[in-house]
DNA sequence: ACGGTTTATGCAACTAGTTGCACAAGGTGA
DNA sequence: TCACCTTGTGCAACTAGTTGCATAAACCGT
């Protein structure tokens, strides 16, 4: 139950419309939290209805007009609860290193283009995050928020240059073995 | 739709019951992508009624009776047929990183212990990958299914000292941050 | 002033995963 | 011999996330 608290902390940073919001987790909330803009109004409708958000006062707030959101003392409040509350981490899935073990036992064949694909992505996601490193954090601030701000950042740095790092791997690995095996046959 | 092929991965592996199967995925499975025990008999129903796996012959099996299942031809097609093609990677989603950016806004209170507590867990992850690397791989082996599957533990390795790394710098900075400033009231 | 694109909000149906419980068989100790 | 525990299978209801589509206003060129 991590996205009411994703918007939550979303809105307090800046109060913002649905797809203001969608925009942002694109981008930086995204990284590590990814929703899509049906599941943003939704759940801001749910928020809005559990009087923890209210829409900021507007003309006329129907159909095809901006809403803006921003978050009520008892959101504040809730989401300090969550944060404070220890969670058990939820169990990861991940379809790569499924794909595999399954390759392990069926064979290899069309992996190693997806490998170099999946290497590609995450070059381009590292780079944008050391693009953000750059712009955003430079060097001598250090108010609370910034530090823990930052410190989200170096994770996302760090998974991506492992990931780069176990994909080049993954790939001399790969090319190295024998000539695609069949897959002994069923 | 991942679990399905899973199975199949882990059926080539070893045909198995639905408890057997469910065992496998608390372990080595279940390191990359977990499934409760009831969504794995759902799926084998499925499966079965695909026509992917079958049943192997028991005497009758009933509530309370072990019924193991041995996937067929269709079955080892489909599996390699999924792990040939290539596939976007799902977003991934982390409440810890969440939790984190959340404090930013509302403080650090209760997060030092929980980052310990995650620590620990990783700690014991890293030491149990550890001690397979150890026993399932011994140096000098090198079919190409044991070289896929070391590099599919090898990530689990990799992940898990990332994880301690940064928490271990995670927990040394919130250490350091001014002590627990309340989150200027709403 | 009309037709197309962009911006913005939203519903409905679906898929995947989780939680809570039920039930049956077999073994185990009192 | 019967109460209880473990093993093994499974249903039902729920929660979370995805996909596909609908709608409406605003902006923009021709």
């Amino acid at each position: 139950m991590s996205l009411p608290h994703a918007i939550l902390t979303a809105l307090l940073e800046k109060p913002s419309s649905g797809l203001e919001l969608t925009r942002r987790f694109d981008r930086s909330i995204g990284y590590f939290w990814s929703a899509t803009h049906q599941q943003i109004y939704r759940e801001l409708g749910k928020l809005e209805a559990d009087g923890l958000i209210r829409a900021l006062p507007a003309e006329q707030p129907t159909r095809g007009q901006k809403k803006s959101y921003e978050v009520l003392p008892a959101g504040r409040a809730e989401l300090a609860r969550w944060t404070a509350a220890s969670q058990d981490p939820k169990p990861h899935r991940d379809a790569l290193l499924l794909r595999l073990r399954a390759a392990a036992v069926v064979g290899t064949a069309g992996l190693e283009a997806d490998l170099r694909r999946h290497l590609e992505l995450h070059e381009r996601q590292l780079a944008e995050y050391q693009e953000i490193d750059r712009r955003d954090f430079p060097p001598g601030r250090d108010t609370t928020e910034d530090r823990l701000r930052h410190l989200v950042l170096q994770a996302g740095i760090d998974l991506e240059t492992f990931w780069t790092q176990w994909l080049r791997r993954a790939l001399a690995d790969v090319a190295a073995l024998p000539d695609d095996e069949p897959a002994r046959p069923a």
